[in-house]
DNA sequence: CTTAAAAATGAACAAACGTTCATTTAACAA
DNA sequence: TTGTTAAATGAACGTTTGTTCATTTTTAAG
């Protein structure tokens, strides 16, 4: 009887999520219209509406997606068969480290809009993004937790290294650029060697000689 | 209703720039609106435009001034008589971690947001606070330099260290609460020694030695 | 084909926007 | 005191805002 879900539906929700993305992201939410979304998508202003309740509900579906899709990447990246390999904690930094540097250069925009706009969103859509984002920052903190363990790093205050750490990593979306000077994996490789350094880790001064060499 | 009795101009520019700071870092630029400045003032919606043509006006006193400020005080903060004292590179990184630290502690408001908005600047203004900001990541910067020139760090890329330093110290405006369990010095000795190491400084790279037996 | 839901339209709405302006008042110099 | 000006007012203007809705078109099942 009833028509299943179209297809043509699904493609033009797709297509409203990717194109609020690259406008919120180049201009912010607010400054955002409705009839610029539709323009962009290709559609009449009215026609948003037919897949999303509010303006409010785009920005949530885009950063609860992401958020979503990060941890999901993560928990991927991470399999059970990684994770017997992986079974110290500076192999598990090692791991953190490439992992999210990679993911923050390849989608930059969704990992932006997901900081810069978590004011925008209403409180208990705030919530919900606050909650995955605190357990992607605890991915970190309990590598950290690890590695005092196992007397492989040394910190001053794990919580703090933790917001350190990761504020330097994420800062990797300011300034790079795809056509920069340096290909993805340098990025990675100079980031790694940063926070190694920073925690102290024993094998760091063999890593960075060793990166040293291949530059020279 | 008219003029109040014993309000001077230049007092109600400044309760329109800290007030527009407060409510622009909360919300952001384009969601707070002329009407509700005014309101947090205590004046009427036209009495603004006696002090600022346009609220892009606003904005842009608050981020310049903001600039011109960090610039002036680290200068201050760097005098003839400190810097003659600082002539290491290592003695420059750690006036420079702390003084970035305790300023942006102290003024987290006014920080966030001449991050946060720079693209709600309309293009000729953008390119006036992006310069500025270039002349504050050049400090760094030429503090690296003078560093891998003395031989005291060491780091795979300079500008790309220079960028990741700088956004894990930045970084601490996201979670620094006055009120919180650690002291604003305590926070700059953490970065501190996280800066330090992550630069591989001669005497950070002793200690991990001697955690690393094997090794040395 | 018929039928009914899904999708898109574009005019319309009330509210809010940044800004302007005629007007009034406070402050100060002469 | 008088004259001038900076400061404040609040209604008003023209736009733009997010959203709604009657209507039409597209799609696919029966």
């Amino acid at each position: 009887m009833a028509r299943p879900a179209g297809i043509k539906g699904k493609q033009t929700r797709q297509r409203i999520l990717s194109n609020s993305l690259k406008l919120f992201a180049r201009s912010g939410y607010a400054a955002v219209s409705m009839r610029e979304i539709a323009e962009a998508v290709g559609v009449g202003p009215g026609a948003l509406y037919n897949h999303f309740a509010t303006k409010q509900h785009i920005l949530m579906a885009i950063m609860e997606e992401h958020m979503r899709a990060l941890l999901a990447a993560y928990a991927e990246n991470t399999t059970p068969a990684n994770d017997a390999k992986n079974d110290t904690a500076t192999a598990r930094l090692e791991a953190f480290v490439r992992f999210h540097i990679s993911y923050h250069i390849a989608l930059p925009d969704a990992v932006f809009l997901s900081y810069m706009e978590l004011r925008a969103l209403e409180p208990e859509n705030f919530k919900i993004i606050e909650d995955l984002r605190r357990e992607y920052e605890a991915i970190l903190k309990q590598i950290l937790h690890l590695g005092v363990q196992q007397k492989q790093i040394r910190v001053e205050d794990i919580h703090v290294s933790t917001m350190a750490i990761l504020a330097m990593l994420t800062g990797v979306t300011s300034w790079f650029r795809q056509q920069g000077r340096l290909s993805a994996r340098e990025i990675e490789d100079i980031y790694l060697s940063l926070v190694m350094r920073s925690l102290a880790l024993p094998s760091e001064a063999k890593q960075a000689q060793h990166l040293d060499r291949k530059r020279a």
